[in-house]
Formats: C-alpha cells, structure tokens, sequence
DNA sequence: CCCTAACGTGTACGGCGTACACTCGTCAAG
DNA sequence: CTTGACGAGTGTACGCCGTACACGTTAGGG
C-alpha cells in the first residue's frame, strides 16, 4: 500500500546545474552563513550526501557558485576605447555582485580561481593590450585593480548598521570624544545627503569615484609609457 | 599521594592578553586553519571552556587578534608632508600584515571595527585633513583606499603555488590555449625577472606600484579640490 | 533477462562552538 | 579561626558541520 501513497512529485533527477543554482538561490535568499551542504540538500528534497554525486566537496560547490555569478557578467564592448570599455565591464561585473551579495565574501576565501574566473581575467587583460597597453603597464594595472576588477571593494567596516537599531545620541558624544576625525567626517558627510541619516555614503559613487580614479591614473601612465 | 605527584607547573593564570597572544602565536605557526577554541586551549593547557572566561566567544578572539596586529603598525610621523607619512604608514601596516599571515583574511571576516581599527582610522583620517584636505575628499580618499590603508590588496588570485609542485611544461601549453593572454603576459613578466621561475611577480612592487598610483591621483585631486 | 553503472540513501565519525552546572582555591568579613 | 562569597578553571553535553563508506535502487544496453 506504500506504493500508492507514492507522491506525484516525479522530482527531476539532481545534476550539477541544479545543485549550483539552488546553492546559489539559497544565498542570496538566506545569506552564505546558511548555505551548509545538510541545509542545500534539504532544500533540493534530498539526502546530504547525494550532493557528492555531482559536487566533490564544499569548496567545488563555492567555486562552482562563483562561476554562476561571474557568467552573469556582459562580455566586452568592442564599440569604444579602451577605457570605457574596462569601466562598462567592470560596473556590469558590480552589478552581477551585487545581485548576489554573498559572492564577494566567497571569492575572498576561496584560493585558485576557476577556469570561468580565468577567462574572465583573460579577456581582461585582452581589453588592455588590445587598447594599446604594453604587456609590462597591463600587468601592473591588473595587480593594481585588484579585487576591483570583478567589482568590489574591501571595504574594512563593510558592515551595513542595520536600519532598526537607530543611532543614540549619546553614542555619537562618545564617539566624538573617541574619534574625533571620525566623527567631524561622518557629521560632514550625512548632512550633505540629506536623504536619510543612515547610511550616510553612496557605495556605488565611491565605488565609481575610486575606479574612475585608477583608471585616470592608469590612462596617464600609458600615455607616460607609449611616449 | 597524588597531592606529591603535582607537577611543579605553577602555571601563569589565563589573562585575556595571554589568550590573545597565544592565538597570534597559533595562527602565526599553523595557519588560521588551525585556530579552533579547542586547540588553543589545548596550546594553553587548558579545558576549551577556561577560554570563555577572558574572550566572550570566537568572534571576539579574532577581533582581540585583528587589535594585536592592528597596534604594531608604526604611529604616523609627523615629520614630512602628508603624502610620505600616508605611504610610509601604509608600508608600515603592510609589514605588520606580513608577519601575520592569517590577518588579512581573518580582517576581511569581521563586520564591525573594534575600537583599535577605529582609532586607526580616526588617525588616517586626521593625516589627511592635517594635510590640507576637504572633509569631502578625505571621505572618498579613505574609501578609495580600502583594504589598502591598512596594508593588503584583495588579490583575487591570493594563492601561492606552492614550490614543490613544479610547473609542468604540458600545463603551460594547455594555459597558453586556454587563456592566450595570461599565456602570453606570465611568459613576459617570468622572463624579466630570471631570478626564479615559480612566482613571476614581485608582491611588494606591485604594492607599491599600486598605491603610488592612488596616491599620485589623490595628490591631483587634492589640487584640483584647494584650487 | 540479467549485468552494470550511475544515482540516491543510511549510518557513522570526528571536529566544531559553546550552554550550563560543577569544583576548588583565594581572600575578606565576622 | 571560621565562613561564605566570588571567580577561575572543569566536565559534560548538545546541536551543528563536512564527508567517508557501504548499501539499495533503477534504468539502459548486451
């Protein structure tokens, strides 16, 4: 009788697509911290260990997801220079992060990139020497891009306050008596936005502030390279 | 009897800095991969509990370490010009994070300063604005700078290959199909330098390539800014 | 029709962070 | 000298984690 009480689920078989994309679907829902393999399986109706079958480990598995995020980046423009070419590229790659906001902590643990990641690198470096750049100056702006270069930041007090606890006055009195640079900034700053007292700065200005500011620089050192 | 058998021991009561030093110690020797609560403990001979009573949990341990790293970088000199104190604290912070591995990744994990990273940053700031910079564009320059005003850049090919795995020729020509342009760009840079044949680029020269750059920048901006 | 290979299961192990109740040594007050 | 409070270190236990390994099950090809 067991049979017949069988569901209708007739569950698609699990393949390394599906165990990628509801890995990455469950991060972005839940947040990385709730992306262990027991919590991934449960959510595909499935036993911890079938996973193995299609992911070798956990680290394949964060390797793999990273390679789903970085797919969603556009490929180059071959419409213009050089240089908005590399800044288009680059602010599609912070688009893709921030879809997925998880991605960045991610690709900071993890230790050799992918084949995905290393295409990725290679039509980079394409965009530059085929705008010209020495192999040289192309390889020292990659390393000076850094991180940047897929789209962000390290940010160092990337912690977003979350909006329900609200600022207490007498914690901005201290803080003013601690970090008194601290504070005349970050008074400075949020009164020029008006908009909400929060956050407090634009992430995607600074963002683009800081990448347009390399890019000049670099635009520079090319000229100062080529003569 | 086993009052005779105690060892002669006599060992130095737990202290929060022992703790902390302690865990430096451990992440130092065997990587940050190694720091559990229970083999410090164990390192410390002591029951993983006795930890509990001089560190809240685990995130505050690595929050105390971050500080212990945090306050070997050298004070700001208050000697020259903003632009060499800025580069010399920076290389200073950096040589600190070489003498700890483990830190860079452990800072990039945590969310929230502690009061060292604050009053760090209190003082970068203040080197700016002593310098001669608005508010405004001390606040864009200290997010331009990122990760690297405390001495490390987010490498997103962080790994070393390790030297007793040599590279093998048919992997190279592999590479060289895959990815042309990194093929071709790693076959310059390892050329240049003959010295060895392993890592092909010079970490601290490209530090510092990079934060001239930034720097060189911010210096034009600042001019741009006073006028 | 059976063999095999691929896929999913069940059980188990060793590690982790840490809650909670305890022992025991120290030291001040009575 | 006794006592009682206090704080450092202990012991046990819980619920997570990643994953090794042996076992069913099932579908497709000889």
């Amino acid at each position: 009788m067991s049979a017949e009480i069988e569901i209708q689920t007739t569950r698609t078989p699990l393949s390394r697509e599906r165990v990628l994309l509801a890995a990455v679907d469950l991060a972005d829902h839940e947040g990385a911290d709730a992306l262990s393999m027991r919590r991934l399986a449960a959510e595909l109706g499935v036993v911890p260990m079938a996973l193995y079958k299609h992911v070798a480990n956990k680290d394949e598995l964060l390797d793999g997801m990273i390679d789903v995020v970085v797919e969603e980046i556009d490929p180059p423009r071959t419409d213009t220079d050089w240089k908005s070419a590399v800044r288009d590229r680059i602010l599609s790659a912070r688009r893709a992060l921030l879809r997925h906001p998880w991605a960045s902590r991610v690709m900071e643990s993890r230790t050799r990139p992918t084949p995905t990641v290393m295409s990725y690198m290679d039509s980079m470096i394409q965009m530059f020497t085929d705008g010209g750049f020495s192999i040289d100056l192309t390889h020292h702006v990659m390393h000076a891009l850094g991180s940047r270069m897929i789209g962000f930041t390290q940010e160092l007090f990337n912690d977003q306050t979350d909006p329900d606890t609200p600022i207490r006055p007498e914690m901005l009195e201290a803080m003013g008596a601690a970090y008194p640079s601290i504070y005349r900034l970050w008074k400075t700053v949020s009164h020029e936005d008006e908009t909400i007292v929060g956050p407090g700065c634009d992430d995607q200005f600074e963002f683009e502030f800081a990448l347009d500011l390399m890019l000049d620089g670099i635009e520079r050192l090319k000229a100062a390279d080529a003569g």
